[in-house]
DNA sequence: GGTCTTTTTGCATAATTAGCCAAACGCGTT
DNA sequence: AACGCGTTTGGCTAATTATGCAAAAAGACC
């Protein structure tokens, strides 16, 4: 099998940013950082309508950066590859550098 | 001053996150990882409407992931934040693994 | 089979985004 | 000031995405 062309690549790897560019995913992501959690945990944790959090779920797992596994009636969802958190922490870092840096440009311009 | 709620920050983590999640962004953000380019130069090497880029660039630029300066009557962009690309970098990572794992799967099925 | 619990999905609406062409803008040159 | 080059922006269309409610599925238990 040849590999795809450099396009194609560019295109799946912005599929992959994509599932992580919303805000309620994000919060989902960090959720499960701290370990596997059924998505009744998650939905009581960030007070959404079931449905939000399950289709923001599909879409994770669509993109396979979370799997799911059933647990009886529930179903339990994990991390498939931590380096995703480790990835949106570093913009996380750069956006928190940035809001450090309008604070103090907020700050000295009071002085 | 108070720090944003945990909310609004994800807000603006899902924010930076959008801006590299385009397949063309991607390219123009790998194409700056090299060094400085003008405008011209990314038109060139992507082969897209100069508009097209102008307007990506234009993205990148309101997030702050890219800086531009004039240079006469052409504009130098360069990346503001390395982490950015260390970022993607991840991410692209996680996808090839995948690529590579489907391609493994796909092979075995045939034999 | 019927019922309760947990999760997913159908559907309609609202909002956001990309894309291109053509016009405008900014800057240097003559 | 007129022209040319490089870049941005206005305006429109097409496509994608999020959202919530209500209905459907999937499983456990009687």
């Amino acid at each position: 099998m040849q590999l795809p062309p450099r396009s194609e690549l560019n295109r799946m790897h912005a599929e992959l940013c994509t599932a992580v560019a919303d805000p309620i995913r994000i919060a989902i992501l960090y959720a499960l950082s701290d370990g596997p959690r059924y998505v009744s945990e998650i939905r009581e944790q960030l007070d959404l309508p079931q449905s939000t959090v399950s289709r923001h779920l599909a879409v994770l797992r669509a993109t396979g950066i979370v799997a799911d596994e059933r647990q009886g009636r529930k179903v339990r969802y994990h991390l498939a590859d931590h380096r995703v958190v480790e990835a949106i922490d570093l913009l996380r870092a750069v956006m928190a550098d940035r809001v450090q840096a309008r604070a103090r440009s907020i700050k000295s311009a009071q002085e």
